[in-house]
DNA sequence: ATGGTGGTTAGACCA
């Protein structure tokens, strides 16, 4: 039986709930990842996701910013809510899957936009992000290493290939695609610097790297498919033990075109489970 | 250099 795990920005799950219950129908997803869900975990709409084939929830949310979730077909166990920097800002849930032949970990991250100003001495925010991808590289240096099958989602809010941008030379100066974000990004892929091994881009293993391919485009564009300025922010690593498994990957780009849409699509990966 | 849109929530703040 194949394993699916997708990820999605939904900006607000409440305001998104007829867009999930259409992912679900229209895909096979046995693992929704969610980030910016914008609610409170007491206002998390449980009983429609149930309805949609999630009985299954780890949330972690915040009143009005932020939010991330775990929706599951099947149970989870091992729910791990974390905390980076000292913040308590639901940046991080990650929890185990049972797959029938073993549990993986399955990860939804959100890691902060870093606002406008690309100079971290003058951006408080930009700073932030800097140090909040920092304060990542050991722990996920080590569930790149591990012998768990581990697949980390999210919005990562970095475009780390010049093609995961619509231009390189008008976005090089542009926070998500900057050189300094986009060098911890890749060092984070890439592994420890011990020459251990690092993680699996999944939908690049399916897209060229010299080809453009985007799960992001701005509400500010009128005509956001002719004008396709986009940029791949939302990214599923798969670690080593899971990556013999990994058998498809792409960017559900149907979903930008709904109405009332998230400004992020979702982003899909299939694993053939052994 | 500026402004364009959307969500939360009640004036900004965030993206």
């Amino acid at each position: 039986m194949p394993f699916t795990v997708a990820t999605w920005n939904v900006n607000s799950v409440r305001k998104r709930l007829d867009q999930v219950a259409r992912l679900a129908r229209d895909t096979a997803i046995d693992v929704l990842c969610l980030q910016e869900t914008k609610v409170v975990n007491e206002l998390f709409p449980v009983d429609a996701i149930t309805d949609m084939g999630f009985p299954h929830q780890a949330i972690a949310g915040m009143k009005g910013y932020n939010g991330v979730a775990i929706l599951s077909r099947r149970p989870l166990s091992d729910v791990r809510i974390e905390s980076w920097l000292g913040r308590d800002e639901c940046r991080h849930i990650h929890a185990k899957v049972e797959t029938g032949t073993g549990p993986v970990e399955v990860h939804s991250l959100y890691v902060p936009a870093g606002g406008d100003d690309p100079d971290p001495d003058a951006n408080p925010k930009f700073a932030y992000k800097l140090a909040f991808l920092d304060a990542l590289a050991p722990f996920l240096a080590a569930r790149a290493a591990g012998s768990l099958p581990v697949v980390l989602t999210g919005d990562f809010n970095v475009a780390p290939l010049e093609s995961d941008v619509w231009s390189h030379q008008r976005l090089k100066r542009t926070i998500t695609h900057t050189p300094v974000e986009r060098d911890k990004v890749q060092d984070l892929l890439a592994g420890d610097d011990d020459g251990s091994e690092g993680w699996t881009d999944a939908l690049r293993r399916y897209v060229p790297a010299d080809e453009k391919v985007f799960t992001w485009w701005s509400y500010r564009a009128a005509d956001w498919r002719a004008a396709d300025k986009g940029r791949r922010l939302d990214h599923i690593w798969v670690n080593a033990a899971l990556a013999p498994a990994l058998s498809f990957a792409a960017v559900h780009d149907t979903a930008r075109d709904w109405p009332e849409p998230s400004d992020h699509a979702p982003v899909r990966a299939v694993f053939e489970i052994p």
